[in-house]
DNA sequence: TATATACTTGAGTGATCACTCAAGAAAGCC
DNA sequence: GGCTTTCTTGAGTGATCACTCAAGTATATA
């Protein structure tokens, strides 16, 4: 008996990722998402419920591609060249919204005003340190990493210097490129 | 004949600095500023013009101070020491309104606006790489890390490397106070 | 074809945004 | 004490914020 909806819900998160990714949650408008999903505000508050409904499901996506990303990288070349390969690749893809990492930038914006969006965040970041952690586990197991070594210590380190990276590669003027080569090149010496 | 301001204009400016490093520029209503320097709308215009003015004294400040306690550090320990104890500082202080840098927060925040205050911050944080490069190159000069490295390489990784440090100190759940341990002890392998 | 069920539209909600300005109060100089 | 000059006050500006809702439209079932 129902009319369907005339747009792509996949797609809508999406393009919504990407404005938020890019502008940040304050930065974001209703205005800017009616324009950029093609959405009136009825249509748009029918569908997602509020800015910040849609902010977290563009969050979720954000984080889930992400591990993915990083997923797929490691079945292709193995642990250690994963992790290697990983912080070029955040920051080269020229089509991508913003350099820096959009949970950083959420935890950064937000987590002076306790939202639950900033813990929400965190909470991806701590879920992608347990992934480098299992990758390092693995490396050590496949003898590219010194086995005396805390898989989670190194994650931790690994973390902070991708997000540091990313920050860098947001600012003019600075060869994040080079940075990521020498984050890539540490690993070959553990 | 004047009349005197009843407030002294370096303390507002602090306080300002103070209130816009944790919640951010859009995160920082007109409001928040009335109640922190306990100002009219009108005495907040007639000192200084506009938010966006006040900011950028707040920007000049935070840099100006972080510049003057690289300085200080560098006078008491030496170039190596003060490079190998700045990370620590940078986070250890529980009474500065936020973790992560001021700086880097304003470039992740106005830079997808093409904001101007976005590359005052960035110009600030250049010059903070710059001052870095010179320390390292002092160190080379005092035969504590080697002469074959480019302190200006240096200086990026370094600057890279804080920035993430302070990325991380602002999450939750992290041991920040670990990994600036770990960036400090890595220079002593320069 | 008639009806039920969504979806779409867009003017309009109160709240808050950065900011203005006219009026009044206080201090230094004559 | 009178005058000038600046500072302080706070109600008020239009613009924009996230969001609502009643009316209109399209579609699948009966």
């Amino acid at each position: 008996m129902p009319r369907k909806p005339e747009y792509d819900r996949n797609d809508l998160i999406d393009r919504a990722r990407d404005l938020f990714w890019r502008r940040g949650w304050a930065g974001t408008s209703l205005k800017n998402l009616e324009a950029a999903l093609q959405m009136k505000p009825g249509s748009f508050y029918a569908a997602f419920g509020s800015k910040d409904a849609l902010f977290e499901l563009a969050l979720d996506r954000y984080a889930k591609d992400g591990q993915l990303r990083l997923q797929i990288l490691a079945a292709e070349l193995g642990p250690i060249k994963a992790l290697q390969r990983f912080p070029e690749m955040a920051i080269e893809n020229d089509a991508a919204p913003a350099k820096a990492c959009m949970l950083a930038k959420t935890v950064l914006e937000l987590h002076a005003r306790d939202h639950p969006l900033a813990s929400r965040a965190n909470a991806h970041l701590l879920k992608m340190e347990t992934q480098f952690a299992e990758l390092f586990q693995q490396a050590q197991s496949a003898g590219d990493v010194d086995k005396s070594l805390d898989p989670k210590v190194l994650a931790r380190r690994y973390q902070s210097d991708l997000l540091g990276l990313r920050v860098s590669a947001e600012r003019e003027g600075v060869d994040a490129k080079a940075i990521a080569t020498e984050i890539a090149d540490s690993l070959s010496l553990l």
